[in-house]
DNA sequence: GCCCGTCGTCGAAACGCTTCGACTAAGCGG
DNA sequence: CCGCTTAGTCGAAGCGTTTCGACGACGGGC
């Protein structure tokens, strides 16, 4: 409630020396500077953010901005978030959280032209994302997490999808597996240019191609239903497949229990990896799951501390980088069985809903 | 980019009607009020937050603190995150995600003093919990997500952990369950004074004692491993139990996995009912678990929605309420076995970490 | 003994908005 | 026809900072 005024008058200096206390901008002799000090802390004073944000014009804040659908968040997502908020607070920045649409164009505009915001980071970016550029048109610094099909002039950070696909498959087929089917986001996602589908579903068929093998993908809706109908359809396809590759982090326990329910032992039968996997879920399903973890708070801190070296000028040239996922064995994943033939076949039970 | 100056310019107004136009604080004919629109809409006119705070010492932000551990969010948190983050988009206000510890007293004074919060909602509160009363004396308007013992002039929004308990036990005593353990949070937690779990043990035995039987509970620490270690104990314990209420969201998995273990089939030998839960991780499990669905979107909507009625001057008195978990009733539970004997108790397997 | 640069401080002008008091021009009851 | 209210507008004074230009004092190089 101390405003600048009180704390110059009781230490008997004008404003502008406070000031130059706080901000360390002019040289101020000891003897004032305590004497300022001294004031500050007698009166308890707290500069005013929105003052000082309108004299220096930043705010010290930041904007998370995502789409926040009606299902909430994934462990991955909410990961970015807790990660990008750590960064910020640790920073002095505030974070503000803005559920903004894909679509919202105006809002997102408003947003940008307001003067809230030193920066943005945008999270869930289509392939084709045109509120990038209305970001960079409002002249807002702004980092992504996931990328856009064309980078040149953006700051990112995103899984390397590339990598850990490859690594994936490059686990299985270690363990003997040869026909492996990857159950992919569904296909409305895919359509939508959904960036981790795009770039798992073709980094899948490259990876197969280089071990001489046929990428088999399934696309999966985003539900434990929708897991169970991918591997009816995954076992009508490849009767005999031996290992399933899951992006879905939805549809993995669908996947589980429809394997149960076939009477394929897991990793016994069917070894499964989950991609782009939080450990505590992973840890949930039984057997825990071989995933590959998503650096998910990682990306968010690193989003967020590229962001504000850009606010600060430290950094000038643009920020692009690429985290794999972390493979973890759990126990899903074995060696492929003998016979790759029609174990547990027979039972080819209802597709399911 | 543009200020009120700029339109005032362009329409040939002053900047004080220009404002008027914006606020409506005063009658403006229908003429200059189209011409001010109009140079505003040519201009592409935003008003700049900060001035506009500045001005009204009002800052259209109202902050969510609330500490965040390493481990992350669990889905119920970011349900409340969610909702409020939401509600104060939908009421044009910005959400600011504060992490800040339970003990951080002078972070959170410095929050407060700022002048950039409008308001708060404080999530995870102790039973025993002074930041309460440091930001009231801040003069900060304050909803809590949770509740400290004595809520006497505070606004709360919680779980009505009571009912949901009551409902909970209600449900297995009417399937004949007779021997029901109680698997709640960490000792820690509950020494620790965490609200939740104090109040659903006594919850417990209240239920308990209304249907003349007797209470038997476990501590679990929030990870599977401790749900292992807690059906263990139970057991132990309790040999011939016939159902298990948990409340601890991590260590479900790990009862499971130990019954599985055990060889006692789910809901055919033990009936399995998962407390304050979200229906995305009640359905990961195989058979999907009979729930107490925690109302966690709304819980965060209504704590924000109550935070802006008191902002907005619409509400002076406190608001104080409690929602229910809603049983939602899924593979998990059924009739308690005819014989509440010993089976399966025989390979009474390892602790297991 | 001068001139100049640096140190330490001050006053005032922004920053972009709201809001108060005042003023003009109508409209109107008596 | 006069004084009152009311609609409509303006100018100016804030809101609490930062920051710029200025100014006195002081010390050093010559």
């Amino acid at each position: 409630m101390a405003t600048m005024h009180d704390v110059a008058r009781l230490a008997r200096v004008s404003v502008s020396t406070v000031s130059y206390v706080l901000t360390g901008t002019r040289p101020i002799s000891e003897a004032t500077r305590t004497r300022v000090l001294a004031a500050m802390a007698e009166l308890d004073y707290q500069p005013n953010a929105m003052a000082r944000g309108l004299a220096t014009r930043r705010s010290r804040i930041v904007g998370l901005l995502m789409p926040m659908d009606e299902r909430g968040l994934g462990a991955t997502e909410t990961a970015f978030v807790t990660g990008a908020a750590a960064a910020a607070s640790a920073a002095g920045y505030h974070l503000v959280l803005s559920p903004v649409g894909a679509a919202d164009h105006d809002v997102l505009r408003r947003l940008a032209t307001q003067g809230m915001f030193d920066g943005v980071v945008l999270m869930e970016v289509q392939v084709e994302d045109d509120r990038v550029a209305a970001l960079q048109e409002a002249g807002l610094p702004v980092v992504l997490i996931g990328r856009t099909g064309d980078t040149a002039g953006l700051s990112y950070v995103d899984i390397d999808f590339e990598q850990t696909v490859h690594e994936a498959v490059d686990h299985l087929v270690g363990l003997g597996h040869r026909r492996i089917v990857y159950v992919n986001h569904s296909a409305d996602a895919i359509a939508a240019g959904y960036g981790p589908a795009l770039r798992t579903r073709d980094a899948f068929c490259a990876a197969m191609a280089r071990h001489g093998l046929e990428p088999v993908m399934i696309a999966a809706e985003d539900s434990a239903a929708g897991g169970r109908a991918a591997l009816s359809a995954a076992v009508a396809q490849v009767p005999d497949l031996t290992a399933v590759l899951a992006m879905n982090e939805s549809a993995i326990f669908g996947i589980l229990g429809e394997l149960a329910i076939r009477h394929r032992a897991v990793p016994g039968d069917v070894s499964v990896v989950s991609m782009v996997t939080s450990p505590q879920v992973a840890e949930l399903a039984h057997p825990a799951l071989t995933a590959m973890t998503s650096p998910g708070a990682a990306l968010g801190r690193i989003a967020m501390e590229a962001l504000l070296r850009q606010l600060e000028g430290v950094a000038k040239e643009h920020h692009q980088q690429l985290l794999p996922c972390a493979l973890e064995v759990r126990g899903s994943t074995g060696p492929a069985a003998r016979t790759g033939g029609d174990v547990g076949l027979t039972g080819s039970g209802p597709p399911d809903t």
